[in-house]
RNA sequence: UGGGGGAUCGUCUAGCGGUAGGACGCCAGCCUUUGGAGCUGGCUACCUAGGUUCGAUUCCUAGUCCCCCAGCCA
């Protein structure tokens, strides 16, 4: 199981003190309660990284995974293995405490019989309409339903036949008999059970009235003596209620209800409606677009589950409102993919270059250092001959005073290879386009030879036109032009896509060991970033799609200095 | 407007009456066969106004601003 480095927050503090003091025996249970009616999203992994980061800090600790299933319309058990196997990638395990809401209903029926019995709940029978207005609003309060005051006998008798399925949708409702009159909405009689002639994935037909929210989660927590039930801000004032659900419930378990502030990330879709909305209207690829922060969309970019929990660990956890900067995800997948990936020499845009004093048909294997951050990952050999590829974006005809690279006249040095003089440049006659590089190479000058310790001022990639295998890139940028936040609610968000989200470059020409690469495995292309094997690639084939690129000073420059 | 929360560098976050710290980011330099990595130095913050106190980001008072709540969603 993923290790916790236990950075303090105000929750790990209430935690470490109800530990102390005894309370709850000194025990440690917590939950993560997804509804399976979506997939994860990074937002979820802050609430996995906490939930069950705080289980594994406690001694006998634990963390239970419940699907909070009470909504029988918008749940599947597709979701149920999704998230399962999210949890698991993420590094967590939740060992045989798995849990549904819905196994609880028999329970969870008796509990509301048992406030019918003591009057702490009555059947309604307004439409939802007349409730609203009932309701009252945030100044003024609520009036009392004129069906408050039925006798148990009657709400016992129409609450078994809301159950026996004598009542169509919405015919009545069971409601929690508090108080019309509180400032805090949430406790002018809440709805309990609402009937919903609809088949759940799991219960199938048994039932036709499921408990809300409100009623379930609380109750789910206390049977499974959920010691700190921690949730999002937004629940703030449901908290009341919640207290209030279980101490009615008589049981014997008191969970603490804890609330912090969710994850936001700038320019990211993290709201389940709107991915679902880019994902039904086919605005992306699918669940799994790596230009989502979902954990399947994370993966296939090529996040690693220890990069996404150390963002996590290092966000925080408080209670006010935050937004994160992207930044911040991509500086911890950075650190994590620069200390562990292999590295190849990849050109996205090539441009063919053809050594003049190389002896034709000839080739040699030189050393490559696979990882310099790890020794112990040794060298390979990479073969380099007499025509190559360069990328496009080394070269410039006319270059600015900063850029190092080459240019007709000046040398490179070839990445374990040669240094190089770029002696002339061929171009298309008919669109001016530069086609192909003549350069001559230096032979005392190969990597490792002891006149190779001559100073140039770059070193580019590159690799041998005969060997190198074509294959796909893809480049993903912000998927939003703005951070949603900024969008006015009236205006349709969807007009904010970076329609330069997603850049295919194909024709690219990458080194030969990686025609095999396996979906999932993850490189770092020399000089340009990290990209990680995506699984429509075929043998002979591959597809990468770039995870983030490395920081780059010369573009920062060239941005910079692009105004003058 | 009722209720519930929250305000600390550009962005996250620590602090619990005693020099406002860390991370990301940014800037400068060193180093470098990745303009990567690494190293060094620098940058910028306590919402406002009063009060208590030798001393206030912290305690008190009054404001200001931001977020959440009127689903038979979670």
């Amino acid at each position: 199981m993923a290790e916790s480095n236990g950075a303090s927050n105000f929750i790990r503090d209430i935690v470490l003190a109800d530990r102390a003091a005894g309370k709850h025996g000194g025990r440690v249970v917590t939950r993560f309660p997804p509804e399976p009616n979506g997939h994860l999203h990074i937002g979820h992994a802050k609430s996995i990284c906490l939930n069950f980061g705080l289980a594994q800090d406690a001694p006998g600790g634990i963390c239970h995974l419940r699907f909070d299933d009470t909504n029988p319309t918008t749940e599947d058990p597709a979701y149920v293995r999704s998230i399962q196997e999210d949890v698991r990638w993420l590094g967590f395990d939740w060992g045989d405490k798995m849990f549904f809401a819905s196994d609880y209903f028999e329970r969870l029926y008796s509990f509301a019989e048992g406030l019918i019995r003591k009057g702490k709940a009555y059947v309604d029978s307004l439409t939802a309409d007349e409730m609203r207005s009932y309701r009252g609003t945030l100044t003024e309060p609520g009036k009392n339903s004129p069906y408050r005051n039925r006798s148990v006998e009657e709400n016992l008798d129409l609450f078994r036949r809301m159950k026996a399925g004598e009542f169509p949708d919405g015919a009545h409702v069971l409601r929690a008999k508090i108080d019309m009159a509180s400032p805090n909405i949430n406790l002018r009689d809440p709805a309990l059970y609402r009937i919903r002639h609809a088949t759940h994935y799991r219960t199938g037909s048994a039932w036709c009235i499921y408990p809300g929210y409100d009623f379930a989660h609380p109750l789910s927590d206390a049977i499974e003596g959920i010691t700190h039930s921690i949730c999002t801000l937004e629940f703030e004032d449901h908290r009341p209620l919640y207290d209030w659900v279980v101490a009615e419930s008589e049981s014997p378990h008191r969970p603490q209800q804890i609330e912090f502030a969710r994850l936001n990330i700038g320019q990211a879709v993290m709201s389940k409606r709107k991915l679902l909305e880019l994902v039904e209207k086919k605005l992306v690829t699918g669940w799994d677009d790596p230009r989502l922060p979902t954990l399947k969309g994370l993966r296939r970019r090529g996040y690693t589950p220890e990069a996404i929990r150390a963002f996590c660990e290092h966000i925080g956890v408080a209670k006010r409102d935050a937004v994160v900067e992207m930044q911040l995800l991509e500086h911890f997948i950075r650190e994590d993919l620069n200390k562990r990936s292999q590295r190849v020499m990849g050109v996205l845009k090539p441009l063919k270059v053809v050594i003049d004093n190389y002896p034709e048909g000839a080739s040699e294997e030189l050393d490559a250092v696979n990882n310099p951050e790890d020794p112990s990952a040794g060298t390979r050999k990479v073969p380099f001959a007499r025509t190559l590829y360069i990328e496009h974006d080394d070269f410039l005809e006319d270059p600015p005073k900063q850029f190092f690279r080459l240019a007709p006249g000046r040398e490179v040095r070839l990445r374990y290879a040669y240094i190089v003089k770029c002696v002339s440049v061929a171009r298309d006659p008919r669109t001016g386009r530069i086609i192909e590089l003549r350069c001559t190479y230096d032979p005392e000058t190969r990597s490792g030879a002891p006149q190779a310790q001559r100073k140039v001022k770059a070193t580019i990639h590159w690799v041998s036109a005969a060997h190198a295998v074509k294959g796909e890139v893809r480049l993903y940028n912000s998927l939003l032009k703005t951070d949603l936040a900024k969008v006015p609610p009236d205006q349709d968000w969807t007009t904010y896509l970076n329609p330069q989200s997603l850049e295919v470059v194909s024709g690219c020409q990458v080194e030969p060991s990686l025609g095999e690469a396996r979906p999932g495995e993850r490189f770092q292309f020399e000089r340009l970033g990290y990209f990680c094997a995506d699984p429509d690639s075929r043998p002979g084939a591959p597809v990468f799609n770039r995870t983030v690129s490395l920081k780059d000073a010369w573009s920062r420059m060239d941005k910079g200095s692009a105004g003058k």
